[in-house]
DNA sequence: CACTTTGTATATCACTTACAGACAAACAGC
DNA sequence: GCTGTTTGTCTGTAAGTGATATACAAAGTG
């Protein structure tokens, strides 16, 4: 389901977030559906439950997820936020230098922009 | 020249070593030019200059700046790094993860497919 | 030769992260 | 209904990291 790297920089439960706010956002989940417990899904990533609690507190808040104590994560209908161009703007520099970071790490520009082309065909879709 | 944000999550030296390197591969400086010292490249952006050296410091471990005492920062010659394609893998995840928070965030599929475009465009360019 | 400039090394403080362990309350089986 | 288990949460803690302060050695500058 997913992959946690404890050595990476970002920590684990913005990993745990991550992971599972990108199936939410590509709709892999329907409201209502479960999520794993804290516990079971800690123990299937060697971590400790509390940092998956704390990935899960964060999508809370975020809107993705209802918790309710001993019934676990409940996936919420949530409406996609309506769009605006101001809100581009941070996106453009992150990406912007993760692409510098991969050309500097020997990417070459046609596998990037192949790369980038497949994530606009799959957004074009509908999916992630 | 550069931006720095003290409340972001990733780390300033790192913030300036990315802004730097986004630079770097865009082909703005050519070697043998000079980059600030530490301390005015610290002083124009509000933080130590010691974070200043260890963005520095991280720039000159990938090649991109030959750091001699009080000669200052100067570019150095880089042959671009040979592309190879499994390279592809460990820079597909972020990006489908920026995706993800953009998307959650609230722009819109089609500003996004903008954005990448953008990116294909000057990818394709040869700049960044 | 005195003074400034410049990158570096060491120490320190604050913050974050992941974990440990205990807890209260809802659930399951009887 | 009652008891034991399950489940998310709370509090505390040890380790690691980031940014700064400060001192230092050596090259530049007049």
């Amino acid at each position: 389901m997913l992959r946690i790297d404890l050595a990476a920089r970002v920590p684990v439960y913005e990993q745990i977030a991550n992971g599972l706010r990108a199936e939410l956002v590509a709709g892999r989940f329907d409201p209502g559906d479960r999520l794993p417990t804290v516990r079971a899904l800690a123990i299937d990533l060697g971590v400790h439950h509390n940092t998956v609690a704390q990935a899960y507190r964060q999508l809370a808040d975020e809107g993705w997820l209802e918790l309710r104590r001993h019934r676990g994560a409940t996936v919420r209908e949530r409406q996609r936020p309506s769009s605006r161009s101001d809100l581009a703007e941070p996106f453009a520099r992150p990406l912007r230098e993760l692409l510098a970071k991969a050309l500097a790490a020997g990417l070459s520009r046609k596998l990037l922009v192949r790369e980038l082309m497949d994530s606009v065909r799959r957004l074009e879709e509908g999916a992630l």
